[in-house]
DNA sequence: AGCCTGACTTTGT
DNA sequence: GACAAAGCCAGGC
């Protein structure tokens, strides 16, 4: 298991205490990502307490299509605001569509604006 | 049990 | 700014 103390959600996020996987907490807080904000990959990672586990997020991803409820990935990109997981969408292009639909704008594959569209969970998640 | 692969990030040139 | 290297670690083979 994965859980440490500098998880404020835990609680709630092992509502059903059975094992919750390292991908399952990654789902449940992508799901927490307001629509027209988005957050990274490291900025999950560091909130569950993998801080250096970064990819480890990026490849959970990879089976976020196939779990339910939709877990809307598409908000979900690099430090710098690009777009790095639009491959992985079919089309490609839906991806930057959906964020646009969002209202977040974008420009050659990078969130503009990005520091007021970022979402950090370890401060909007801050202890209830 | 090893070896390889990343939707990444940090650090050092 | 760009670029390279290293750390990361679960899964698949």
């Amino acid at each position: 298991m994965f859980v440490t103390k500098s998880m404020p959600l835990m609680n709630s996020l092992q509502a059903h205490d059975k094992d919750v996987s390292f991908f399952d907490l990654v789902y449940q807080i992508v799901r927490l990502i307001p629509a027209g904000r988005v957050t990274s990959y490291g900025a999950i990672a560091r909130y569950l307490g993998t801080g250096r586990s970064a990819r480890m997020v990026g490849w959970a991803m990879n089976n976020a299509h196939t779990v339910l409820p939709e877990i809307p990935a598409h908000r979900v990109v690099n430090r710098n605001g690009l777009l790095s997981g639009r491959a992985h969408f079919k089309p490609p292009e839906s991806m930057e569509q959906k964020l646009v639909e969002e209202g977040v704008f974008i420009k050659d594959n990078q969130v503009q604006f990005f520091n007021d569209v970022f979402w950090d969970p370890a401060t909007e998640l801050k202890i209830n």
